[in-house]
DNA sequence: CGGCCTTTTGACCCCGTTCAAACGTAGTGG
DNA sequence: CCACTACGTTTGAACGGGGTCAAAAGGCCG
């Protein structure tokens, strides 16, 4: 409901994986598998307020109303899309692209849920944190961040950082939102020739 | 139901990246909302043998019998797994355990749903491709595939290459692949204190 | 035999890592 | 109010993994 969280990995060298970052208003472990299993953590990177949701609840809602089951359908298709997008940046991008990219999408996905344009554009991560998410150094996100700051894209202060100059990432980054929204489409609509 | 597909993006610079390997087995575009956006590409790997199933038969299966719904669920589940273990091995470790973690992968994957436990060690990739899929550029690919047959894990040649010593990679990669095998919980096992 | 694609090789370079130390800037307790 | 501590940020120097470019070699197929 409020604060930031993030999924992770950790390997047997020590070395931290994030594979999502949770914001205000993302479902997370709505199926109850992905907490039980553990095989991956999640911790809060700010305080954070959680709702929880039993099952028993959802699976009401969703037979009383298709629209939440189609919602949930949709959420899940979301995130689908954030992970492929996450292994595109990490595969092919280099690191200045790479954080502008992941700011992008950071200020998109805030702006979905709170539209209200301000607070959209406050990041509150480390830069360890940063480094753990796109796969590179702390050191070295430290100078990308050097970079955009000298380029007023960016500002930055302890433990969060703010966006300036959203238009001029995502030029850098070559960022489409489009894999953020994608069209529900009626399933009944489609057929097969 | 026969032979390799593959999802990818391509960016404007003309790279591309690989997002998901489709084995045979392998659901893909099940909610026929992928194809229907096409914000990505998918592409035989080699010759390929699919069927199509009508949204309504599913819709009426998964109504019918509800195992149905629940497979359907673990499919998005492993499939959710899959894309955040390639995160973590595109951020978190070298080409040399990179290339290793993904036979693995694809041999765990594999023998899944062919257990023969023979031809589940032949990958019919083009060096190029495994770079695609990697995040890393072919050149560099053919050297590990040359450190990698001089330890004696596989052997390769021409569009194609095959696993000797699965053990091998498994250790040289610290692959664990429980990651594929989400144990379904009922839900209804689960208390929120 | 000729064309095309995949694999291979070599040389050079650079992006990002590694290691280490210094430097703020909160927060804590006396 | 002032040490003292802890954590995040910053800096520098040197290293190296992997990229880049270009050309050659080797299969496969028509």
């Amino acid at each position: 409901m409020s604060g930031w969280a993030a999924r992770y990995k950790l390997l047997p060298s020590g070395a931290r994986q994030i594979t999502s970052l949770l914001l205000p208003g993302d479902l997370c472990d709505l199926r109850c598998t992905t907490l039980a299993r553990m095989d991956q953590g999640i911790m809060a990177l700010t305080p954070v307020r959680v709702a929880y949701i039993l099952p028993q609840a959802i699976n009401a809602l969703e037979r009383t109303d298709p629209a939440v089951g189609h919602a949930l359908a949709w959420c899940s298709l979301v995130e689908q899309a954030i992970l492929r997008a996450w292994i595109v940046n990490m595969g092919r991008r280099h690191a200045l692209e790479r954080v502008a990219h992941l700011f992008c999408e950071l200020s998109e996905r805030l702006s979905m849920t709170a539209p209200d344009g301000q607070g959209s554009r406050f990041y509150p991560l480390t830069q360890e944190e940063i480094a753990d998410t796109l796969g590179l150094t702390p050191v070295h996100v430290n100078r990308v961040l050097q970079d955009l700051r000298s380029r007023s894209m960016i500002t930055s202060r302890r433990g969060g950082l703010t966006v300036l100059d959203l238009v001029g990432l995502q030029r850098l980054s070559g960022f489409n939102g489009a894999y953020l929204r994608p069209q529900t489409i009626p399933v009944a609509e489609l057929a097969i020739a």
